[in-house]
DNA sequence: AAGACGGGGAC
DNA sequence: GTCCCAGTCTT
């Protein structure tokens, strides 16, 4: 289909973005960088983080022989913390096994933690001018309307369906403008809601227009079940000081920092983490509980002060610090950490 | 094939 | 409130 590919790379080049940061001085280093940061992440949302990412990591050598707080405490309140995990491990594998230069080969791309197929063909086609397709949100809801895509745009039967017709429709030349046209088409023009078919270079390609059923595709996604949970958040307070732990690299907010925290709350447990602190109970107060909503978990937050004292209290071990109450720390921690951080002073 | 994994933008 | 965002990895 030269005439669809043909199009889209005419609009971009016209109306499409072009003044993205990720976008200037373009390396595949920035590339990869933006298209991980950008995995299910809004443009808006990412353009700081990612400001703030490349002027303190430039390069992947750089990157490379930061440490895992340094580069958790740049993705503090992005989400998906594993992506950040994974670039840093990502990158010590360029430094070691490709003389510190980003793969442009698919298989050894794939091999780099945090790089799926979608990743690895904008980082081809972006970076490279390699022919290789990507199927983000964009490009599945454009490609969905133009062919008449049937079923949720995340089940697995659509999902092959699109990747078939994303791989068929590649253009032989400036695959990096047709890449970013997709992405540019779904984000301003082709949008979930309310799409500017007048503006779209493919009004006379599509065939959800031809059928005036645009807003029929693509189909709703699955739905998936959202789990009700309480959170406990122990927040121990000696002297103006608050103790806090890194989370293990699995689960939710994997190497993120944080209070103590706990589903299930009873004198026995909070007894349990004093005991194993060395610390010895002053004062219990409950402090404001609020509403945390993560995609698959709505968690109800319920912070508790203790203040302490005991040989534990301050006294800094492997994975645990006492931080000042008053301390915008730089130590990595989630949002719902953070607010409670910020309510203590 | 389905679930885990964050947080926020836009309506 | 709802839906979903430049997805990937694990089970």
């Amino acid at each position: 289909m030269f005439d669809l590919s043909n199009k889209v790379i005419k609009w971009q080049m016209l109306y499409g973005r072009h003044d993205l940061p990720w976008q200037q001085n373009r390396t595949p280093y920035k590339v990869w960088v933006s298209e991980i940061m950008l995995q299910q992440t809004q443009v808006v949302t990412a353009i700081d983080y990612f400001g703030r990412f490349i002027a303190t990591f430039p390069e992947v050598n750089s990157l490379a022989s930061a440490s895992e707080d340094q580069v958790l405490a740049l993705w503090s309140g992005l989400g998906y913390y594993s992506r950040a995990r994974n670039l840093l491990e990502a990158a010590r594998l360029i430094v070691d096994i490709h003389d510190g230069v980003i793969p442009s080969d698919f298989e050894a791309l794939m091999n780099l933690p945090g790089i799926g197929r979608s990743t690895a063909g904008a980082i081809l086609s972006l970076a490279f001018q390699k022919k290789y397709p990507i199927l983000d949100g964009n490009v599945k809801r454009v490609l969905a309307r133009v062919f008449c895509v049937d079923g949720p745009a995340n089940s697995s039967a659509s999902t092959r369906q699109l990747w078939l017709l994303a791989e068929n429709l590649l253009p032989d030349a400036d695959i990096d403008s047709y890449t970013q046209g997709l992405m540019d088409l779904g984000a301003n023009v082709c949008t979930r809601r309310n799409p500017n078919c007048a503006e779209c270079p493919l009004m006379t390609t599509c065939q959800a227009r031809a059928n005036d059923m645009v807003d029929v595709y693509p189909a709703p996604s699955l739905k998936k079940s959202i789990k009700h949970k309480s959170i406990y958040m122990i927040v121990f307070v000696f002297k103006g000081q608050t103790l806090i732990i890194k989370n293990s690299g699995a689960g939710l907010w994997p190497g993120l920092w944080g209070f103590i925290d706990t589903e299930v709350y009873s004198k026995n447990t909070l007894d349990e983490f004093s005991k194993k602190f060395e610390l010895e109970i002053e004062s219990i107060s409950r402090l404001d509980t609020f509403r945390h909503r993560l995609t698959h978990i709505d968690y109800s937050v319920h912070p508790i002060r203790v203040n302490v004292s005991g040989s534990g209290a301050h006294e800094d071990r492997v994975g645990t610090r006492w931080i000042r109450l008053n301390d915008k720390t730089r130590l990595p921690v989630s949002v719902p950490v953070r607010r409670i951080l910020n309510s203590l002073c």
